[in-house]
DNA sequence: GGATATGGATACTCTGAAGGTATGGATTCA
DNA sequence: TGAATCCATACCTTCAGAGTATCCATATCC
């Protein structure tokens, strides 16, 4: 298959409507009706039921965006592998609060190998790690579980925290040298991207969810290793029964670069014990 | 990238030839130069080093051919997928003597499952199973670890099996009731697709390995389960220290089929215990 | 060392696929 | 019933991709 069919189809896919998405592809309507029609004929079945008012997918149709988008992640991960394979250089994505403290660690560590390359720290937004993992743009990321995904990643596990409640100091629980769960459980908690709403506000980076902590819109459970960077008007209060995260590093399973592997094995060797 | 110029260039890549690659490819030799500059113009890495006389791949080159390869067999996935989406019938691809005699039974469990679809079987040559799932030909596979990889797929390992020798009845060692693998010592092995060579005949499926035994001209481990339908002047004899190895059933880690669901249901409780 | 062969690059020509505009025809809604 | 919406069809245009001919560099051989 032919991968400009495969990208207009995951347009009208996503869309559902065939003017929208041939605005969004930069081009008019008709060739993408057109090309749409092709594609069916060639792979003959139908992807779409359309009268003049509706377009849906059909079960082929899902099928087909659902792994249409992998195989064209797949492509522009190929070219940008291939584009970063020539300057000997390693891109490592990672949250900015949740790294637990080891980042510089791994850093520190990796560059006193000898043989070690430059390393570009993309600080991502929430989620965003996996994305950039998936797209070629970065070779390794620390992930967080079970928050994040690593399906289709190798991953070594480095280590794992027990979260704590990080509220504002004005908080009615902000004195309290412990809490449990149940103390929170009429509070809001916020929104993230990627699961259903909760009523709590909608966070995309870790700035702006301190932000609205400090506020008092939201509180929030994070790694207990955030309680070392938190912003002075907010503090991190031990919860007992609290869930963990495990911190991890991934990389693409099938990667068999050298400074990859020795970047791995020097964040393994930062994590405690 | 479009998926024309990445076909191009995994054709020149694995050729290393241009005037062969545009040959397979069904073209001239200039217009598929041509697109070759282009793709390294427009991706900014040079992907081949070639004199006049030579063509050779970049490091560069190497990491595409290798994701190249991947997304493109992604793509035809996805089609397949499509395709057979609609047509409401799995395909089960599996090997034809390794199946533990599990075969008959899982396909009569599954039958048995009112909500059943029709089973396509297709039995494949050794190592085929793992292309036909990553291709979307099939929508599982019984695999047999640690001789298939099953990176990328999920799987349910259903039994565990200790290999016997199998031998011509006319073999000095046909008559024992059990042997250990320094008796084997001396033997040939046959030339598994895909394995290095070790002196022993290229085997590509069972039929002609059970005729290449039965010439003795070499012999084979395998799983105990193939002395049930072995050829009558064949014997299979149990070796105390053989390896084990494990049937799995196999299938596309981010498959939703509902059928394939109880496919994999009825393998694992056809499997004993 | 000159003749020859090999193999990728370049110059040019041409065709068809991809895109554009105009419009048709079905459905919804006021 | 008329207007609006939206996908399909008809027809035209353009440029990307394919072809042929040829050049140029290098290896090979007598």
């Amino acid at each position: 298959m032919d991968s400009r069919e495969l990208r207009y189809f995951v347009a009208v896919a996503e869309e559902l409507h065939f003017g929208r998405a041939a605005t969004r592809l930069g081009i008019a309507q008709p060739p993408l009706s057109r090309t749409i029609q092709q594609l069916e004929r060639r792979i003959g079945v139908t992807l779409f039921d359309r009268t003049s008012r509706s377009v849906a997918l059909t079960t082929a149709g899902e099928v087909l965006l659902h792994e249409g988008r992998r195989a064209l992640t797949a492509l522009t991960a190929a070219e940008r592998r291939a584009q970063r394979a020539g300057s000997p250089r390693l891109v490592l994505a990672t949250k900015p609060i949740s790294d637990g403290g080891l980042l510089e660690k791994i850093l520190a560590h990796y560059a006193a190998d000898p043989a070690s390359v430059e390393v570009e720290v993309r600080i991502c937004s929430i989620g965003e790690q996996a994305v950039l993992l998936r797209e070629g743009e970065a070779d390794a990321a620390l992930l967080r579980f079970p928050h994040d995904d690593a399906d289709g990643f190798a991953y070594e596990e480095l280590l794992t925290e027990q979260d704590v409640a990080v509220l504002p100091r004005t908080h009615r629980l902000a004195a309290r040298e412990s809490l449990t769960m149940s103390d929170l459980s009429g509070e809001q908690f916020p929104h993230w991207p990627g699961f259903p709403p909760n009523g709590g506000p909608l966070v995309r980076d870790a700035a702006q969810l301190m932000q609205l902590i400090a506020l008092g819109r939201t509180i929030a459970l994070l790694p207990e290793s955030t309680r070392h960077h938190l912003r002075t008007d907010l503090i991190g209060v031990p919860v007992t029964d609290a869930p963990t995260s495990t911190l991890a590093i991934a990389w693409p399973e099938d990667s068999r670069s050298r400074p990859l592997a020795a970047l791995v094995e020097a964040a393994v060797n930062s994590a405690p014990r």
